[in-house]
DNA sequence: ATGGAAGAATATG
DNA sequence: CATGCATATTCTTCCAT
């Protein structure tokens, strides 16, 4: 190679990254350089080529550093590396196993061939199958311009102008797919098929029942039968074989049935053409002609295929004769260590561009190379990437396929031209869920992780990722999570917008069948799981993480605020806790704001009760200073408490009970209700949320009606009241002005505190400080028990109309949680609706709840049926002017055409992200 | 030290 | 004018114990 990629051309840096990749069949002698400088003219002063050229300066940074640590090795480290290799050497060579025989097996340019297949005027053209911003496949035709896959269209046009782009058909892909996975199944019923057109075999089996297997068995005919017309395509040369022909199940009559009354040959006769017949012999390269032989047969599309000890040769040997040809490397080990010899690097399936130029810029081109400096690679490499050189130096690899377990991760994800409104960008966010629960529905699958990708114009990638305690599904779920992730970019990136190219969703950390039915569980399992944890906590002996059957320790793990309200409607256990955003300083690094939420969660649980889990303190705190009416709110218990235990541990701490019940506390009011009949205390429940709406419809006013909100002087009463003990900072403005408060939330200058944001609404940010304690005034740093672990913070709300609440709660009963009194569960939920609705069915199911227990939340669908739970659904959602009783569930959703607001540019993201 | 989580990067077809 | 999608794995960094 004399224009070595990635080296200096004329002065200017050649991105090897984005250079032609001929190591690929069918583009041997090209005119590379021609080649790349039309790559390179139609990409330069691009974004793509900007972030390219970025990517690329990366990489030689890490060579950079690798080769200054490589000018610090002592000749010492060296030899101690030699010794280590060589011992691994001999461990490894005395494992060599050369017993299997492996097969790889390749369909030649896939894609493209089933095109030519279905369409013969494509046949003798150059084609690719793709779109003018992305190739997936190109034909024999248009690799000799330079034409690949993983090539966009439009450069592809420029190298080839008579290049025809075809448009994917995966299904009819999938169709061809199965059929040659039936044939594959014949040699090796393990087989492990890679992707649509690409499979391992382990024949070594077949090849032992092949000595034996009669000669009619081994016969093939062959019908010269063509099913599209044309002959020979333009990849359909050599190895003797004759044009497209079909075979009418061919393979099942090979191996099932008597040869002599092989329906084969009477066919045959009957095309009159002249059945040919082919007898295969029992080699393995025989096996493997003859398996290839079936594929073309039956599909009219050829393959190619190598034999070899192992997977990682049986790859590389696919690849020597394509297309439609085979290689088989013989066996023995001087046969490996021969064809290694001079074999590039790259050609090496898991060694890439990247590793490529790395092991490059060490002298390293070869598998010998490779071998040669071994001592050194020990030293400059991970552990991992020196064991696999290790094995590809020895020619070593896999000799036992096994097929894939199970998925890890299953995503979606779409490109569009840019895109920064934040409209859309929500929207395209909650299609991608959507999207995604479909798919994971078919598999049913369940996942704790929810990932969100986003790439910006500048073709940037980030993703942000946040793993729940447990599993989740619907579309609901995924969107709460996805949705909180993309505000929290969207946030950090303000008062810019996000200009998108791409976003995508991911799930992983699946629970496995038998996982499923721990997190499926009711409430109930639910709270006992996080009993059981915390009493495990204090045992001495520590338990595994998990074994199978252990369910995920729930409450050690951070909740998605928004995921709490959309399980809410699903009627799932929700997860009391929350997730946080850091507000940073400006030019401040902004820290990952998830990566605090274990945390800062840990130090919560911490603060609540190190010794016995039960929060004692805090509820001493909590009765100390609340309202006395709310003292009594957490009464009526007798079932529930049967079915909890009395106490709640861990993360739930804040859901501790007391005794006594002779009054229910309103959660819409806060106002004792004297009643201890349930029936009469939803009455009231009833009242208050269909309470007068007028005033509440004036935004700003809406603080002021006690009769809906009534909340005004419980919470005055806290400011004045219990500050110094205050855990828990809630915030709350009547009007969009909370948006400043947000993000303009006032810190002192010394402050790293982290001011989560619980949740923001249309009309209130509900802001939580996590074990920080509210000076009286900006000077006094009053340190109050949990403030010791976090710095002071100073908060104003910089809102004039706004309110702040200080409200004395755990850490996991802050916010708009709400407690229902009939099943105790508490629950972060500002929907009074909602709320009600849960309490109605709490009150009809009494009967149910003795029996069984409490229930999480239920789904609206199955709780609203009743008219009169719609209308007053209809008058909250006057009362709360909000739109907050919108059943995202059942309701088809409305284009979020709400006028836009009258505020900030804060206030309609925050509009969006409800 | 070790281990978990998140995030970026690498790799594959 | 303009560079995809799905999946897995590895490496690095940060944090907690």
């Amino acid at each position: 190679m004399m224009e070595t990629v990635g080296s200096l051309s004329k002065g200017k840096m050649f991105l090897s990254r984005m250079a032609l990749n001929d190591n690929k069949a069918g583009m041997e002698g090209l005119n590379r350089d021609k080649i790349n400088k039309i790559i390179m003219d139609s990409s330069k002063g691009s974004r793509f080529y900007e972030n390219e050229l970025k990517k690329e300066q990366q990489v030689n940074q890490r060579i950079e550093k690798m080769l200054q640590q490589k000018a610090h090795i002592t000749e010492q480290q060296l030899s101690k590396a030699k010794a280590q290799v060589e011992k691994m050497t001999l461990d490894l060579e005395k494992g060599r196993d050369l017993s299997r025989v492996i097969v790889h097996v390749d369909m030649d340019a896939f894609y493209a061939a089933v095109e030519m297949r279905d369409c013969p005027e494509l046949k003798d053209q150059p084609m690719a199958v793709g779109s003018m911003s992305m190739l997936s496949t190109s034909n024999y035709h248009a690799r000799k311009f330079g034409v690949r896959a993983a090539m966009p269209g439009f450069i592809a046009k420029k190298l080839c102008p008579n290049l025809v782009i075809v448009p994917a058909n995966f299904d009819k892909y999938r169709a061809v797919s199965a059929e040659i996975r039936e044939i594959f199944a014949d040699y090796d019923p393990n087989f492990l098929p890679m992707s649509l057109d690409e499979a391992y075999l382990d024949i070594t089996e077949h090849l032992e029942q092949r000595t034996v297997l009669p000669e009619a068995l081994r016969t093939h005919c062959l019908r010269l039968h063509p099913i599209s017309g044309g002959t020979d395509g333009v990849e359909k040369q050599g190895d003797g074989l004759q044009t497209p022909v079909e075979v009418e199940n061919l393979s099942p009559l090979l191996f099932e049935e008597s040869p002599s009354s092989s329906p084969c040959l009477q066919d045959a006769s009957l095309g009159g053409a002249g059945g040919d017949v082919e007898v295969f012999g029992t080699s393995a390269e025989e096996a493997v002609r003859e398996m290839r032989f079936r594929i073309e047969q039956k599909t009219s599309l050829t393959a190619s295929a190598g034999i070899a000890p192992n997977m990682m040769l049986a790859k590389v040997c696919s690849d020597k004769n394509k297309p439609n040809g085979q290689y088989i490397l013989p066996s023995n080990r001087q046969a490996v260590m021969d064809f290694i010899q001079d074999l590039p690097v790259r050609k090496v399936s898991g060694i890439g561009k990247v590793t490529e130029k790395m092991l490059g810029a060490l002298g390293v081109t070869s598998c010998t190379h490779l071998g040669q400096e071994m001592a050194l690679l020990f030293l400059l490499f991970s552990e991992t990437s020196w064991q696999q050189f290790l094995h590809i130096s020895l020619g070593l690899g896999p000799t036992h396929i096994q097929r894939d377990g199970e998925r890890k991760s299953m995503s979606t994800e779409r490109t569009f031209g840019e895109m920064s409104e934040l409209e859309e960008q929500v929207s395209l966010c909650r299609e991608l869920c959507q999207d995604l629960s479909q798919e994971m529905q078919k598999e049913a699958l369940k996942g704790k992780t929810v990932t969100l990708k986003l790439k910006n114009v500048n073709f940037e990638v980030k993703t942000r990722a946040w793993t729940l305690p447990c599993a989740i599904a619907t579309t609901e779920e995924l969107f709460a999570v996805a949705k909180d992730l993309l505000k929290t970019e969207i946030d950090n990136v303000s008062p810019q917008l996000l200009r998108l190219r791409l976003m995508g969703v991911r799930v992983s950390g699946f629970v496995s069948i038998d996982d499923k039915k721990p997190l499926q569980r009711s409430i109930v399992g639910f709270f006992q799981q996080g009993r059981r944890d915390s009493s495990s906590q204090m045992s001495p002996h520590k338990p595994v993480n998990e074994n199978q059957l252990e369910p995920p320790d729930q409450t050690r793990l951070p909740a998605c605020p928004s995921l709490v309200q959309a399980s809410l409607q699903q009627g799932q256990p929700w997860v009391p806790s929350r997730g946080e955003v850091e507000v940073g300083r400006p030019g401040q690094q902004q820290l990952s704001f998830f990566r605090r939420v274990h945390a800062q969660r840990l130090l919560s649980e911490r603060l609540v009760s190190p010794e016995n889990g039960q929060g004692t303190s805090f509820q001493t705190q909590l009765d100390a200073t609340t309202d006395p009416t709310d003292r009594h709110s957490r009464t009526k218990k007798h079932a529930a408490d049967k079915m909890t235990g009395s106490t709640l541990e861990g993360g739930s701490t804040s859901l501790c009970s007391d005794t006594e019940p002779d009054s229910l506390s309103c959660p819409v009011c806060f106002r004792a209700v004297n009643t201890t009949d349930l029936t009469v205390f939803n009455t009231h429940i009833d009242l208050c949320l269909s309470g007068p709406p007028t005033e509440v419809k004036n935004q700003p006013d809406l603080m002021r009606d006690p009769g809906v909100w009534g909340r005004e002087e419980v919470e005055k009463d806290r400011v004045t009241g219990g500050m110094e003990d205050t855990v828990g900072l809630r915030l709350n403005s009547c009007t969009g002005d909370h948006t400043e408060s947000a993000a303009g939330l006032l810190l002192d200058e010394r402050s790293t505190a982290n001011i989560s944001i619980n949740r923001v609404d249309l009309n209130s940010v509900c802001l939580n400080t996590r074990g920080v304690s509210i000076p009286r005034s900006p000077d006094a740093n009053a340190v109050k028990g949990s403030a010791q672990y976090e710095p002071c913070v100073q908060v104003s709300s910089g809102c004039p109309r706004s309110l702040a609440m200080l409200k004395l709660e755990s850490y996991d009963h802050r916010g708009p949680a709400l407690t229902c009194p009939v099943c105790q569960v508490t629950q972060e939920c500002d929907d009074l609706s909602l709320f009600n609705r849960h309490v109605d069915l709490c009150l009809n199911q009494e009967v149910l709840l003795e029996l069984g227990g409490p229930r999480p939340f239920d789904h609206p669908a199955t709780t609203s049926q009743s008219a009169a739970h719609e209308e007053r659904e209809q008058l909250l959602q006057k009362a709360t002017h909000k739109g907050k009783s919108r059943r995202r569930g059942s309701s088809p959703q409305r284009p979020s055409k709400k006028p836009k607001a009258l505020g900030t540019a804060r206030n309609t993201i925050d509009r969006f992200f409800r």
